[in-house]
DNA sequence: CTTATGATTAGA
DNA sequence: CTAATCATAAGA
């Protein structure tokens, strides 16, 4: 399975194993997507571990996918993108919403994995702070949800995953894995409708659309 | 400088 | 279906 360190991480309900090796992040988005679905995402707050498993993902595979950040070349806003794999890129959409995504490879080239939601596992009344009166099944659902139940925002654009806050680490394979169209997208000529979405099936904690 | 818009969300 | 809300990128 992956390569990765031993390391204890986040409290006593959870014990798991870190991703530590580069090399699993420097592979196409399209690989790393799938194997990221059931691994925890762990972001080790000021506050205490917020941890979730990861559930529905989406791949954006470089210059050449139109519906990708990576389409009209490098700016301010994407270069983490255009950095090594396993760093964050975070953005703010429509004026209120962060995204989360790992950057993946392989090399230099621009794809990555946007993460779409997660069911909480641990850290949920932190998680909680900025996500009032919802379902726990809905805590992490969406890509805007999730960054708020995870407390990321922009400051956390380019961190490494090898080094924290924000990190990978092992969870529990999922049974089945369902394929969609990647939601959201409109001027993506033929890549709008390519089966880039990938989620656990029947999975609750899923998003919405 | 001005302007259109978006890998979203909640609610009518 | 639309409003909310603003950083960003592209155009003048």
């Amino acid at each position: 399975m992956n390569a990765t360190a031993t390391a204890a991480v986040a409290g006593p309900t959870v014990s798991h194993t870190l991703v530590a090796d580069r090399g699993w992040f420097d592979r196409s988005a399209i690989a790393v997507a799938p194997d990221l679905l059931g691994m925890l995402l762990v972001h080790d707050h000021r506050d205490g571990p917020i941890v979730g498993r990861i559930v529905e993902v989406e791949a954006y595979l470089g210059p050449e996918d139109l519906a990708s950040h990576a389409a009209r070349g490098v700016t301010p806003r994407n270069a983490a993108m255009f950095g090594p794999p396993g760093h964050l890129y975070v953005y703010l959409i429509y004026g209120m919403h962060h995204c989360l995504n790992v950057v993946t490879g392989p090399g230099r080239k621009p794809e990555a994995v946007l993460i779409r939601a997660a069911e909480i596992i641990e850290g949920e009344e932190l998680a909680r702070q900025r996500r009032v009166d919802v379902p726990s099944h809905r805590l992490a659902a969406g890509p805007g949800n999730l960054a708020a139940a995870f407390d990321l925002d922009r400051r956390h654009d380019g961190a490494d995953l090898l080094t924290g806050p924000v990190r990978l680490a092992t969870g529990t394979q999922p049974t089945r894995i369902e394929r969609t169209p990647r939601v959201g997208m409109t001027t993506a000529g033929a890549w709008t409708d390519r089966p880039l979405r990938f989620l656990i099936a029947d999975d609750r904690h899923r998003s919405r659309r």
